[in-house]
DNA sequence: CGATGAATTGAGAAGTATCAACCTGGGTGG
DNA sequence: CCACCCAGGTTGATACTTCTCAATTCATCG
């Protein structure tokens, strides 16, 4: 493994307050992977067999039944994942599938991190915190789901991505928006149809180029809800 | 509190690793409280003062937007609740309301439980299972929503109940249909009608009593997903 | 025995999915 | 270099699911 790769590693709140030496035992027994688009990492229904952390690119969460397919979540750089899996030993609740091209990932093996979360208390409580986040969020994304049209999640998602890209009020979508539908739980052609609707918002689309022009007016129309949209609460 | 109480308390999974004296610690702190049916115990939004655990009774917990309120889960005791905003003593993301008469609920200081967390390797190590085990369930909540219809999904839940309920194939419902309708994510009106519908499944229903006549047959309907409806997994 | 709230039923509206056609830009191979 | 192909995206027509509103029945309780 590149020392790059595990300084990203250690610097994730999972991994800062691991005791150094656990921290080498762990990074030895890893290594790094790269990928292209569209490979699926994991599969839902299989046993954890690594603690992936995402260091560059980004992967999609999804899961299938009844001939249907559900994007659960999208992760960004850098990030643990799988990690509840690997605690309780439980099979994977969803598969993961590269969404861009050269993704790394470090694969620390399974039975690793438990040994470690045995005994090193920092870890373990960094354990806890994420799994604590990690819970919230998806009861975010459960209410975000219920009590939300389409249109107003987009419209929210929309606000999100353009705050945290700075505030010129223009970003590029991360993916497709193929992808983008399937996070916010709907088809191609509705999101087609929900981004036009918000041209009424003073939201323009040109490709891959989102621009609020009126943030006022897109605010009144999505009424964000910190306890549904703001990912730090 | 009594001693019964508190024993039901003891005998958690979350609770059972801690040392004795650290556990009195925290029932020391804490108390019992009863309320009857349809009282709010906690407000979304607001900051968690007690980690509380239901001894007794039902409670739905619920989440309002734009006019709407959704029902993200509804717990069964005995069990913990709120422990992942304990933790990261962050505001509530969602309120709780009673559906029974005399639901008792043990409260204990917040403060109190994180102290021990820190020093109590067994209650942290409880807290990551537990969490893990959390976050699973909802995992499993979000592709139940997105990847079946309201039938399927009441169909489904029909058959989880009939198998822990006994095998004999009938069954009362735990709570009014209203609100097993929010916890299914439809509305009363269709609730009735999907139960309507499942007749042609071999399913009766008298008032409160549900009868799962031929199981095969409601099998062939649900398809069910030990990946979305087993609780162990 | 009336009052209240839950449950059911029906009719209509809204939201979303599905299917098909078409457009468009980027890459490929002749 | 250009014609072609192809995947992603858009648009339109239609069907299905779910919501909403209204009216009715039913059981429970003071």
């Amino acid at each position: 493994m590149r020392r790059e790769d595990s300084e990203i590693v250690r610097e994730l709140p999972l991994f800062r307050g691991v005791e150094l030496e656990n921290f080498r035992t762990l990074i030895a027994a890893g290594y790094v992977q790269r990928f292209p688009t569209g490979t699926v990492l994991i599969h839902e229904g299989e046993r954890p067999d690594f603690l992936h952390v995402l260091v560059d690119g980004q992967i999609a969460f999804f899961a299938s039944h009844n001939d249907r397919e559900a994007t659960v979540s999208i992760l960004t750089p850098p990030a643990a994942f799988i990690l509840a899996a690997v605690i309780v030993d439980g099979p994977y609740l969803k598969s993961a599938r590269t969404l861009s091209s050269s993704t790394t990932v470090v694969l620390i093996p399974a039975g690793a991190v438990r040994e470690v979360f045995e005994r090193d208390t920092g870890f373990a409580r960094a354990t806890v915190a994420e799994l604590a986040c990690r819970y919230r969020t998806i009861v975010k994304e459960l209410k975000n789901v219920r009590l939300r049209s389409s249109s107003e999640r987009l419209a929210n998602w929309i606000l999100t991505q353009a705050s945290q890209s700075g505030g010129c009020g223009t970003f590029r979508l991360p993916f497709e928006k193929r992808a983008l539908a399937s996070r916010l739980g709907m088809r191609p052609e509705n999101l087609s149809r929900a981004l036009a609707e918000l041209a009424e918002a003073g939201v323009t689309v040109d490709g891959p180029m989102i621009r609020v022009g009126d943030a006022a007016k897109l605010i009144a129309f999505s009424k964000p809800n910190p306890l549904i949209d703001d990912p730090t609460s």
